[in-house]
RNA sequence: GGCCAAGUAGUUCAGUCGGUUAGAAUGCCAGCCUGUCACGCUGGAGGUCGUCAGUUCGAGCCUGAUCUUGGUCGCCA
């Protein structure tokens, strides 16, 4: 083993102060010029680039040394701060540079098989396979100090506010509600299986029963579904519940949280009480229940327009109990060309509506797909539902309620998008409250929205049994700039209500003492109300720092297919660990 | 599982109507070069055009299948 130089300083802190001081410093060849007789380096660490310089003061044999040095290759230097002739001010420290003295090679690299700049556009494979050296990019390197920055605050935060950080168990019971869960064999009980958690949940209002209080956790969570760019199947909630607490007490804390982040990491000082908007008006307004309110576009219902119309397919729509929906682009005439409008039309089939109606605004005539079965009187009356003006465009969509939501919802964002309306320097925090407690899914049968635990509102309890759809449960969403950062509720605290949810969505007592018996359990010796909240770190920090994917704010993500492709994970493992677990595989399953 | 897009040098890409030896930039190697910072100049190496099959006198290009990847819908209590 060599000697390693003891570091005086980083590459990225050095300055004009500095100069004249004599500097240890340890890193990577970002990049080598050799003008002959006298030899540049890029010199990086994780804080940024220092130019360290060999000229003809430096010894023949350093010169060589240096000549002989390639990118990535680590090193260190001893040498002296100097103010530079010539300055560089797209460089942090370009108003210095660091003459070489003394250097030591600690390893020589491979030339690498990905270029290691932030401007560059490598195949994400690549990027996730050599992560190592991806991650010396410096907007990595600035990715992931965020990152801890804000578990920082939050630990800080919620510490000063009485919050105690616990560790909840990794190999739980499996309770297959929900997400698919990550199972794990138990040697020891062949047969019988841990699953990784998709939340704390249980645990976390186990520890209220507990007395802990108020509880905070940085927890990493697993959920066995398809990936998007913002879903990894393993990510990291900042989980939090609070003992004694209302929905109100929540909120406070976490707007408290919230503008503390935008302080600290942003240098944005953002409005708190955030606005509040129901579940009922999100959905009627934005079309989504994470709604994008940087920009307008707001949805309209327009039933009472066209219940005598010739247009059979609003007609038979109407009659079918679904609805008409519009929305009015203002400007959005002028900017979307037919071609446009086409490709906005396809895009909406994925969200299901069958047809996208669209009605331009001139000067002195309203154009429309659907001229045809109404007179510009007609029109016009539908412009002025949107005072609609010169240049707008209005896209109707008629279907079932959830198909125009989702469709509209999309579409609203979409135009915005490409009008180039979402300024990622605009942060628009809001609170969607009073969520629906169940839904009806595809086979009609009842479902929990939120989760079985979540307290419905206490005036809407006399539902349950009668007309459980229109039950309102005290369940909130932090949504920014349309997307959701996080969710929570207040919680059953009740034995009695917790098993007549449990009746409602179907669960039989057996099924209740095998899933959550323990929690039911736990509740017969004085639980606390309490209420929590999580947030989804990842996404948290990707938004704040404009990412367009989750992998960009992770040390080691894994692909579209789950993989990770540094490690190689998932893989077979050896028959004899199957053997221990008394786990047989099918041939034909097995992946070649 | 459905839909959309992509796959050509280490990397990022171009490749016209199917036609000579598949190009560029960057990176890499060698030489020259004392103020560069995307250093410059000269030269060089580097290709299973994802894979398989088909059409054709001839395929990077057309057809089919398949694999891989990204995005998305379903899914994500």
């Amino acid at each position: 083993m060599g000697e390693i130089y003891r570091r005086t300083d980083m590459c990225g802190a050095l300055c004009l102060k500095d100069a004249g001081r004599e500097v240890v410093l340890n890193g990577w060849v970002a990049k080598r010029r050799n003008l002959g007789g006298l030899i540049f380096v890029d010199l990086r660490d994780k804080t940024g680039i220092v130019q360290v310089t060999f000229d003809d003061k430096a010894s023949r044999e350093l010169l060589d040394r240096a000549d002989s040095l390639r990118s990535e290759y680590v090193i260190g230097i001893k040498g002296v701060v100097k103010e530079r002739s010539a300055k560089n001010d797209r460089l942090g420290t370009g108003e210095i540079e660091v003459f070489a003295r003394d250097m030591v090679i600690y390893s020589s690299s491979e030339t690498p098989p990905i270029y290691i700049k932030d401007d560059d556009n490598v195949d994400d494979n690549l990027r996730l396979k050599y992560r190592y050296l991806d991650m010396r990019k410096p907007h990595m390197q600035r990715n992931l100090s965020f990152r801890h920055r804000i578990c920082k605050i939050a630990r800080d935060y919620f510490d000063e506010n009485g919050f105690t950080e616990v560790e909840t168990p990794i190999l739980i019971k499996s309770t297959p509600e929900g997400a698919r869960d990550y199972i794990v064999p138990s040697r020891v009980y062949q047969g019988e299986f841990y699953a990784l958690p998709q939340s704390p949940q249980l645990f976390k209002q186990l520890l209220m029963v507990g007395g802990t209080d108020r509880y905070i956790q940085i927890a990493k969570c697993f959920r066995d579904e398809d990936l998007r760019a913002d879903r990894q199947p393993e990510f990291t909630q900042i989980d939090l519940e609070m003992s004694f607490a209302t929905q109100d007490d929540v909120i406070e804390v976490q707007e408290g949280f919230l503008k503390r982040v935008f302080k600290e990491c942003m240098n944005i000082e953002i409005e708190t009480p955030f606005p509040r908007l129901s579940w009922e008006e999100a959905m009627e307004r934005y079309g989504s229940d994470k709604p994008d309110i940087r920009f307008g576009f707001e949805l309209k219902k327009l039933n009472h327009l066209f219940e005598n119309c010739e247009f059979k397919v609003f007609t038979d729509c109407l009659e079918a109990g679904g609805d008409i929906r519009g929305i009015c682009v203002d400007g959005g005439s002028a900017a979307f060309s037919r071609k446009d409008i086409d490709k906005l039309a396809e895009m909406t089939k994925q969200y299901g509506a069958k047809g996208l109606i669209w009605i331009r605004v001139n000067e002195e005539d309203i154009i429309s797909s659907v001229h045809k079965f109404f007179s510009q009187e007609e029109l016009k009356k539908i412009a002025l539902e949107f005072n609609a003006a010169k240049d707008d465009i209005i896209f109707l969509v008629s279907d079932k309620a959830k198909v125009t939501f989702d469709s509209l919802g999309f579409l609203r964002r979409e135009c915005a998008k490409r009008m180039g309306l979402l300024k990622d320097d605009e942060y628009k925090l809001l609170w969607v409250v009073d969520f629906p407690m169940f839904e009806e899914n595809d086979e009609g049968a009842v479902t929990a929205t939120h989760h079985p635990f979540t307290h419905p509102k206490c005036e809407d309890i006399h539902l349950l049994d009668s007309e459980p759809l229109k039950v309102k449960a005290d369940a909130y969403d932090i949504v920014l700039n349309g997307v959701e950062l996080g969710g929570g509720s207040v919680r059953i605290h009740e034995r009695e209500l917790q098993e007549k949810m449990f009746k409602v969505l179907g669960l039989t007592q057996e099924e209740c003492e095998e899933k959550f018996g323990f929690l039911i359990e736990a509740f017969k010796y004085g639980a606390p109300p309490h209420a929590g909240l999580a947030y989804g770190l990842d996404r948290l920090v990707m938004l704040l720092l404009g990412e367009a994917s989750i992998r960009e704010v992770m040390a080691f993500p894994k692909n579209q297919n789950a993989q990770c492709l540094v490690c190689g994970a998932p893989a077979p493992v050896e028959a004899v660990q199957l053997d221990e677990l008394g786990i047989g595989l099918k041939q034909e399953d097995i992946r070649s």
